[in-house]
DNA sequence: CGAGGCAGACATAAGTCTGCCTCGGTGCCTTATT
């Protein structure tokens, strides 16, 4: 491994969780890869991708720039390593090319909407891939339940192509979002490689704003007193134009980016900003992915975003060289109804009962055309429902029975359950922008992680409101001890948890007498601790 | 879920108010037209 790393990719040195990684694959074992952006996570299913000496690597990448930089990268940077791409872009030649030219040691990037293409898959399975890495694995949780269904498609997808090793890769997922990626592509007892996920030379801060003036005159403001580059995020593409018309007419060398531009566009401010022509990218959720630039100086969001999964993600894009760096978030409680609305709704039991009824009979693979004349359900709707049927399916099968929940009951209640999880998510969004306590730990617990040391560089630690709750917190607790109340040290984050209507769950976090958990089936709740001590409501599992 | 635009009511001038409607983020892919 160590001298393929230094012939092939020019490293001389590998990281501990690399060589973890990388022996676990050529050992036949999957892997779950957390780690940060500029990390070397690539390197990992690379390294493992030129050791493979029976096939090629197939690579799931979710967009197709992001592809063409990975290609790109990986023929310059290693010696004598093939690497294409399959997707609509390339013409019919190019295609046959690539899929010719993939053996042993090769590598091939394409996005899942291309497996689940029966013509494409066939051709690749018939190259016997060696390993297969999934890029960018979050998308899995984030865009296969709604937005890109295939995603959701790939565990039984890749089991077609033979099911070999498998690699996920992602920056950061909490551990919700760990277990859906597992579940979701079917890994099989997958080693995870967790990096730290604390960022202390960002300085997190959070601004509360009572009308939408306010919240833009706390976003220019905040932007002119920032030095180097950075990025605004907004919800809407309207306001992304309009702030960076602002910030162009205050003299800054500003811009915006959403997916509403045409393509070119897009493309030469993203490269003007990664030269560092412009300042300023006030940019939509569009923005970001694949993303490696060191220097970004500050990271401002115009509007709260639907999760801390996502405000972690954008706001991390700050400081990757290690240098000083801020992250503010201007916000009002009205941001998250517009999260609420993107919220994917739950598909009602009539069009759950018309696709169930259709697919009956139905051997093996279906064909979506013929559902789609049989339920008259749109291509976008069908799939959400198709695959929500199948994972259900899956898991409790197919068959009603006498007296529980119908196959069309449980598939509903499978969505509500995905919508709820996804409504607590905003929840804690919602709690990181009115906490008083220190901002960074707040993200560390809720990605899974148990410090307990106030990070001294977001506003409340600064403040001091940090070590006035924690006080708080501490005399709470000592007056409980005191009075013998019988409900501290009961629970402590990390447990497992059963409760009686929200099922198995995980204490996330544990303070004075209250605990937030991480539920299975209800999401992330908080709960009085004195109330669940008292009634019994909580059990340790 | 909430913001913003528009029409019409109200009432007699250019304004407010109400109700109704529409819109809002991420990207693959395919196919037809310039």
């Amino acid at each position: 491994m160590e001298s393929a790393a230094r012939d092939v990719f020019g490293h001389a040195e590998l990281r501990d969780w690399q060589l973890a990684a990388v022996s676990d694959l050529l050992a036949g074992r999957d892997v779950l890869l957390v780690q940060p952006t500029g990390a070397g996570k690539s390197l990992a299913y690379q390294l493992a991708g030129v050791l493979m000496e029976t096939g090629p690597t197939v690579v799931v990448s979710p967009l197709l720039a992001l592809q063409a930089d990975q290609v790109e990268g990986l023929t310059e940077r290693a010696e004598g390593v093939r690497a294409s791409r399959l997707s609509s872009a390339e013409s019919a030649g190019a295609r046959r090319e690539a899929l010719e030219q993939a053996g042993p040691g090769s590598f091939l990037f394409l996005a899942p909407e291309q497996l689940a293409r029966e013509e494409t898959r066939e051709a690749v399975a018939a190259l016997h891939p060696a390993l297969v890495a999934v890029d960018e694995a979050h998308c899995v949780s984030s865009w296969g339940h709604d937005f890109r269904p295939d995603y959701l498609r790939l565990g039984e997808l890749v089991e077609q192509l033979g099911r070999p090793p498998v690699i996920a890769l992602t920056a950061t997922a909490a551990p919700p979002v760990r277990q859906d990626i597992a579940e979701k592509l079917r890994l099989r007892e997958p080693r995870l490689v967790v990096a730290d996920v604390a960022r202390p030379n960002i300085a997190l801060s959070a601004q509360h704003c009572l009308d939408e003036r306010a919240q833009r005159r706390a976003v220019l403001e905040a932007v002119a007193g920032q030095q180097g580059q950075g990025i605004v995020y907004t919800r809407t593409r309207k306001l992304a134009e309009e702030l960076a018309a602002e910030l162009v007419g205050q003299g800054r060398d500003a811009d915006h980016y959403h997916a509403g531009r045409p393509g070119r566009a897009r493309e030469a401010v993203q490269q003007a900003f990664m030269a560092g022509e412009v300042d300023v990218l006030v940019a939509t959720s569009a923005f970001g992915m694949g993303i490696d630039k060191p220097d970004i100086r500050f990271v401002v969001h115009a509007q709260a975003p639907e999760s801390p999964d996502v405000y972690y993600q954008e706001v991390g894009r700050a400081g990757r060289d290690g240098g000083p760096a801020t992250g503010l978030l201007c916000h009002r409680p009205e941001d998250l109804s517009l999260a609420r609305f993107f919220a994917p709704a739950v598909p009602s039991p009539a069009d759950v009962g018309a696709l169930v009824g259709a697919l009956a009979g139905v051997e093996g693979e279906p064909d979506r055309d013929a559902l789609r004349e049989a339920t008259g359900l749109g291509v976008r709707k069908l799939a959400r429902i198709l695959n929500l049927v199948q994972e259900e399916s899956a898991h409790s099968g197919a068959d009603d029975p006498g007296d529980g929940p119908t196959l069309v009951e449980r598939v509903v209640q499978r969505a509500e359950q995905h919508r709820r999880m996804q409504q607590t998510r905003i929840e804690m969004m919602r709690r990181y922008a009115e906490t008083t306590t220190c901002r960074q730990r707040f993200l560390l617990h809720y990605f899974g992680d148990e410090g307990e040391e106030p990070c001294g560089s977001c506003d409340n630690c600064r403040s001091g409101a940090t070590a006035e709750h924690d006080e708080a917190v501490a005399e709470t607790v000592a007056q409980a001890d005191a009075e013998d109340a019988g409900w501290t040290g009961r629970f402590h984050a990390e447990q497992a948890v059963q409760h009686p209507e929200f099922g198995l769950g995980t204490v996330v976090e544990v303070e004075g007498d209250r605990l937030t958990v991480l539920f299975d089936q209800g999401g992330y709740r908080t709960l009085d601790l004195p109330t669940v001590v008292e009634s019994g409501l909580l059990e340790p599992a």
